[in-house]
DNA sequence: TGTACATCAGTGAACGCGCGTTCACTGATGTAC
DNA sequence: TGTACATCAGTGAACGCGCGTTCACTGATGTAC
């Protein structure tokens, strides 16, 4: 009845099944309360099948982080998109553009509100996932700690790569773009957590805190816009 | 032997015991895996006397933060006496100076630097105590989150304050002062959380996070200084 | 001064519960020969 | 074709453990009269 490669497509079905009730027991009591009796329980087996699939509830978390990590590559390469087209629409020479302070905020904000409006989205839609992923970042698991960390380096690469092509477009660049990468994603992901709790959070809310956290980036970049002016030679870094 | 108001002072000694003895079991195994019995095992006393003292672990939690509250309260004063050390030394009409952005930067960083450096040092002396009032900001302790919540307004507050009072020696003032100061505490309380970790962080590892948070928000405040020139009329605000 | 009672921090026994983990087992699939 | 064996996802009984909570108790202090 059932081939031996339809057992393991079987196999792998129950650990998604695993993996799904984790993350929504996670978004309920915690990754630190996370059992896995209880993991078991909602998945529909018994207990010790549990240790067919992983070797401890750690493991598990593991590939959650795992798979977070594939939903925010997704994310970033839909914001890269968006502000690549940024890029696009303000391609003239440096000395044609971006003198004036308003006209660097206005260039700043184009290529800001699509990524914050694209983060908050995803992460709207993948709400459990990838505020556990934040959470833990900082949580009392090492395994869990030094896996979310790898994908926030990551995240951080990418990101540096998208604003040193924005930078170009700037008269003296950006200064500090690794730090502004950090900070950036240090602020995204806070105003994320921060929609968390509320599931049924009004969406007037929810577009404030995007409105916030495009000000706040704004500000960040304003400032690396200057302070490119200020630093010199670090302008193509 | 022991008169009532002895007694009293007793009680008092036990459930500071208590407080201290949940502070250190959570920075090694997290809020969330906090019991009552470990908590009073801990502090010397039966599982059952706890009652005595607390409802349940979550009065215990809240009566923590309460305690972080007193000593951010206290980091903040200080952290304002040497801001406003910068705003005297600097005492003199906006016409006169602050024009480049190199004097900019340079009175920002005066603020900006002994305020990192007198947190940093809070958060050194009182690690256990404010990582876990950071940490569990976002956590899944309803009661802790709107305990913590209060304090962190009451940052704000206070920053806000100090900020107002810097952006006046800036010919344009400062823009979005309260996003500021929520984009200042984010940023610096998950600076501090990184050092959470590595209870022997070397020492030149803090001064590289030390360092590296100045600049954040020099990148920040650099680019409120720009925002108060092109949102004009929030100047004062 | 003596007697009865109230207060209250701390105790130890006992409870039922959910937990992680072990173990030997099942039953279906595939392989060797 | 038939027989013996290997593989492997899933199972159910059983274990010992730490947990939160209850209960009646102790023993010292203070109060009423």
């Amino acid at each position: 009845m059932a081939s031996r490669r339809e057992l393991k497509e079987q196999k792998e079905k129950t650990s998604t099944s695993l993996i799904q009730a984790a993350i929504q027991l996670c978004s309920e009591e915690g990754y630190a309360s996370l059992s896995l009796r209880s993991v078991a329980r909602k998945a529909g087996i018994a207990p010790t099948s549990f240790y067919r699939h992983f070797r401890d509830i750690d493991e598990l978390g593991v590939a959650i982080v795992d798979h977070a990590k594939t939903v925010l590559v997704k994310c970033l390469s839909q914001t890269r998109q968006k502000m690549l087209a940024f890029s696009i629409s303000n391609n003239v020479t440096p000395e044609q553009k971006l003198q004036s302070p308003e006209q660097k905020l206005q260039a700043i904000e184009s290529a800001v509100r699509p990524f914050v409006e694209i983060f908050i989205e995803f992460f709207h839609q993948n709400r459990d996932l990838l505020s556990l992923f934040f959470q833990e970042r900082t949580g009392n698991s090492e395994a869990m700690r030094a896996a979310i960390s790898e994908g926030i380096n990551h995240m951080m690469e990418l990101l540096s790569e998208d604003l040193t092509r924005i930078s170009k477009k700037f008269p003296d660049g950006f200064g500090e773009i690794p730090l502004i990468a950090q900070a950036m994603i240090t602020i995204t992901s806070h105003a994320c957590l921060a929609m968390t709790r509320n599931k049924d959070l009004e969406k007037f809310e929810r577009l404030e805190i995007t409105e916030q956290l495009i000000k706040k980036i704004n500000l960040l970049l304003m400032g690396a816009s200057i302070y490119g002016k200020i630093t010199q030679g670090n302008k193509n870094e």
